[in-house]
DNA sequence: CTGAAAGCGCTAACAG
DNA sequence: CTGTTAGCGCTTTCAG
């Protein structure tokens, strides 16, 4: 591997020139510029960037923490985010956290170290503390989950808004019995949809009941699987489910399915997130979108701002009610 | 920020000895050692891995490339990847190329200036002689899809005969008439699967039909949709389909449904890649299994011994037909 | 327009 | 067991 002094030598210049080269700084002669190109191209160089990080210190790395990068959700705003780092010059790692504190430990580490310019945070459940502590030093924002009283800035949609609507919606076509299948309440984006799930059936004057509550600890298609079969053991079966991802309404719905029942007929059946695969499952599946590209461009934009010490404003995204067959 | 040269002052010893304590030398006395703690932890030091790097010239990343993260096949075996990545002490930088060949240069450049220690590979597909060239000069790996004429060790499975295999399925539980829903062919497994499909048929003298053969261009679930009303659209209509991807199959699954016929009876479906929705279609999908896991874990095994400048053998892994409802 | 030289933060010989 | 010192490869003043 050439380094910037063997291509200085071989341009009969310094290498001071050869960064100028690099770095297209117009303050270089024509005929110089061309003379240090020509040895570049025989060298066969390649600037480390392990130099000029150090010189600048900086890393040009996002790091992404996600809880898990199997669930669709994350992987749309990971194109988000990674279209508009590449954009700015940036380039992403991609860190699961699986909800792990000692995981985030070590990830966290990498922005103390210097190995990440900045993070882009979609779990802040696990050490509250240590989160708003690096905040306080290092660039983070949050996407999606984040935290209510800390300051840090996000983007998000209004959850307790959506899921109302969606509940209201099957109050509207006639159910009256309705389930709740929610992720562990350590959650934000849990505990706002439970509260407008209660702020529907108050408005109706339904009373919300313990025993069409169901919380999962594993947000994959067999914890929906799980909770419905649960759900339809009971003595006073539902009408309909609201499960706040569309990964345990699939489950939900083909647990329905298997036992015999009709959906929407017997049980209706409402998502959330509008994952690709919820217009695949029979029948498709009704659903609350989030503009999940969108708010991957966003965090990427805010974290780049924070780390070139500009100021940055949180966000409340869009969110839609897609109505399909499962209601 | 503080460096390692104020904690050596702060603890009264050489920048050398702190390096000592951070790299638990046990050639430190156990009173400097704890000297040195308490200055690391009075100062909130934190060691800049970018020196570090510099210093050791190695950055400690893997770059892990691959088509698309929204096929859920990837994702496990990131997974994979990433658990070894870290028991390693290697993090991983995670980029989709699209299939683009403006992306993988920018991509390949990031090892070769030294920002990744190497490639995990797994779209060869664009710029074969780009990839072959710099193997010549850094650690690359291909995971899934490789190059059989290079030389560029690999682990993936032997696809050839896992489509003989399934389609001797279909074939021994009656059907003839066999669809086949392909990629692009510049993907071996493409050519591959291809090879399977048509040794099953040359073993039952049955004959290899053009008009029941689709090559779709995005891998996504509209693809398969499509392909399979193409096929359905036709006056001698298949009673089988064979599928390379699950997610194909899973769309033209839909498709079939859609046009009032029965699964498998009918029209049997057969896909590839056993992801886990998979499982919750209607009916439930036959299908192929790799060892998605157990592959990302060997890949970066694998890379990161090339790196260490230690010797690899390629691998093909073992796979399984999976038998559901769909045939 | 170009060169000399300092230094980013760290590790590892080498000497003591 | 510990300190001194020389770089790793680059960018950026500061002079000229």
């Amino acid at each position: 591997m050439a380094t910037i002094q063997e291509v200085a030598k071989k341009a009969g210049v310094s290498v001071a020139t050869v960064s100028r080269v690099l770095n297209n700084s117009h303050t270089v002669k024509e005929t110089t510029r061309f003379k240090v190109e020509q040895a570049i191209g025989a060298l066969n160089y390649a600037p480390s960037v392990l130099g000029r990080n150090l010189r600048n210190s900086e890393s040009r790395l996002l790091l992404v923490l996600i809880p898990s990068i199997s669930n669709p959700f994350y992987t749309e705003i990971i194109n988000g985010i990674e279209d508009t780092a590449i954009h700015e010059g940036y380039n992403i790692m991609l860190c699961e956290t699986d909800s792990n504190p000692q995981r985030e430990a070590i990830y966290f580490n990498l922005v103390r170290n210097r190995m990440a310019d900045g993070i882009i945070l979609m779990d802040p459940t696990i050490n509250r503390n240590n989160v708003l502590q690096l905040a306080e030093t290092h660039p983070i924002v949050q996407c999606s989950e984040f935290d209510k009283e800390g300051h840090i800035s996000y983007v998000s949609i209004n959850n307790e808004l959506a899921a109302y609507q969606a509940v209201k919606h099957l109050i509207k076509i006639g159910k009256r019995k309705i389930a709740f299948i929610n992720s562990d309440e350590k959650f934000l984006y849990a505990r706002e949809r439970k509260a407008g799930y209660e702020k529907a059936f108050n408005e109706y004057d339904m009373s919300v009941e313990a025993k069409w509550m169901y919380n999962i600890q594993k947000l994959n298609f067999e914890s929906g699987q799980q909770a419905m079969r649960t759900l339809l053991n009971q003595a006073d079966r539902p009408d309909a489910v609201f499960a706040v991802s569309d990964v345990l309404a699939i489950g939900a719905l083909k647990e329905i399915h298997a036992s015999g029942l009709n959906v929407p007929n017997d049980i209706a059946v409402i998502g959330f997130d509008k994952i690709s695969f919820s217009n695949m499952t029979y029948p498709t599946l009704t659903t609350v979108s989030q503009p999940m590209y969108r708010m991957g461009c966003i965090s990427a934009t805010m974290i780049i701002k924070k780390i070139r010490g500009e100021k940055v404003e949180s966000m409340l995204l869009e969110h839609e009610l897609i109505i399909r067959e499962s209601t």
